[in-house]
DNA sequence: GGATTATTGTTCGAATTTATTCGTTTTATA
DNA sequence: TATAAAACGAATAAATTCGAACAATAATCC
């Protein structure tokens, strides 16, 4: 006897939200709050999920994720329209390259309907989610693993993925400059993404609004090197001027 | 005697929605409860269906996706027992290498309180664990992800792992035979250990009580080639007099 | 055609699951 | 720290599902 469809239910929805009430449980399942416990306490035991008073979790996200997890949830609306929007756009059957920013991983989630991709990445959640779906090949890039974002970054990373040329590379960005410039915080991590640049025939830029005026450190790009921005706001001034002049077609995924 | 084609229907009703009530099925093939039962108790006596209480779904849908996390349950007090011992075992401030499998996954696990740590790995899930712990260096070889249980197998993680030479390499088995040959059941992942095994100056293998005397295809070693043994509980013969002879250190982490 | 066997339907008690109630434990707030 | 609110788990009753036994029907064989 294997578990009942609800119980199942009841993992994708911890799985989705990260942490869901008991309240919230009950509500969506449509039974009573002492049948969500009896399912949680059963997963629990089996090591499905973990527990806390008022509901429950998915295994093993521990504090250092946590950090994580919440910029995940920064604008997570935008982030997921961009995410939308993009897959839509990529092809059946196509090559990519991912790099590291919580906004590719929200890409890589809607990506899991496609079928015949071979992604290439150095984004170990990127990895995770994608080699969920087994019609697509997940590759990841070898090389020292960053903690706070599970990102990998360093000289093996960059030597890997010279290895390749894809149909499309798609960026996550720490900040776009009124200069044109796109910067990062993490030297080690903007090598990365210049190569990954390097190897793609298209360039496509995710950025939610939130990136346009923040500063960063490191350059990574200009604009030109751009050939499709997706985000969920029109941008503001002076970037549309700026994008119109370095020939970047934007994709806008408004609410 | 071939199934009824009455079953057959079921399957493929099964197999379109995913799961379905007995009561369903009923009425959408036109017989009894009863009748529907009979049939479903038989398919599921071929592992052609999973049955919950209310109905049946196509074994291995959502659940497949389970499959690793109830692997990691596996005699899960075993493993992290001898998680712990080898844990104790490793000093501060060595270098490691870890393979694919649940019992070194319990391993990382067990080292996150260990610093100064250099690890290198092809399991996505020890590198994300070991990555939480700040205070040890994560790498993580490149290559294709295997969606099962995100192992990275494949020609690129064998060539990666090869600029190493590490401490002590630990690996884990899916099988070791009464002949004395510790056998995997992926090829690609067996040229991955065995490139960890040949880049070590110590090898330590971890297997649960559950390994010995399971078969599993490709051979992958020789018990001679390994240097330390750690399990919880003692070894069925013929394997103690073997391991002797193979001059293997044995750790036993009993309950 | 008649006897035998296999399959299906019916009935009913046993087992499982769910909802309800209530005392206990945990968490939040003054 | 004391108190109130919320969440938890145990117990019980109601509802649902399961499986076994037996009768009815269909299929097969001589």
């Amino acid at each position: 006897m294997t578990h009942h469809p609800r119980q199942l239910r009841l993992l994708a929805l911890a799985q989705e939200q990260g942490t869901v009430t008991v309240e919230q449980l009950a509500h969506l399942l449509g039974v009573t709050l002492q049948t969500v416990r009896r399912d949680v306490q059963l997963l629990a035991e089996e090591g499905l999920l973990s527990r806390f008073h008022g509901g429950v979790r998915v295994p093993g996200s521990t504090v250092e994720n946590m950090a994580h997890q919440q910029r995940v949830n920064l604008n997570a609306a935008g982030k997921a329209r961009i995410a939308q929007a993009v897959a839509a756009a990529v092809p059946h059957n196509c090559s990519l390259l991912l790099n590291i920013g919580t906004t590719t991983e929200a890409v890589a989630q809607a990506l899991g309907q496609h079928t015949g991709l071979r992604v290439i990445t150095n984004n170990l959640n990127v990895a995770r989610i994608l080699s969920a779906n087994s019609k697509s090949e997940v590759i990841v890039a070898g090389g020292v693993v960053r903690s706070h974002d599970q990102g990998i970054v360093g000289e093996a990373a960059v030597d890997f993925i010279r290895q390749f040329k894809v149909d499309i590379a798609l960026i996550g960005i720490s900040g776009i400059e009124a200069d044109g410039t796109l910067r990062d915080f993490d030297y080690r991590e903007v090598k990365v993404s210049q190569t990954i640049m390097a190897h793609a025939r298209a360039v496509w830029l995710a950025a939610d609004s939130s990136k346009f005026n923040r500063h960063a450190m490191v350059e990574v790009a200009k604009l030109t090197q751009i050939d499709r921005l997706f985000t969920d706001l029109a941008p503001p001034d002076p970037f549309p001027a700026l994008l119109a002049e370095a020939g970047v077609r934007v994709d806008l995924a408004a609410a």
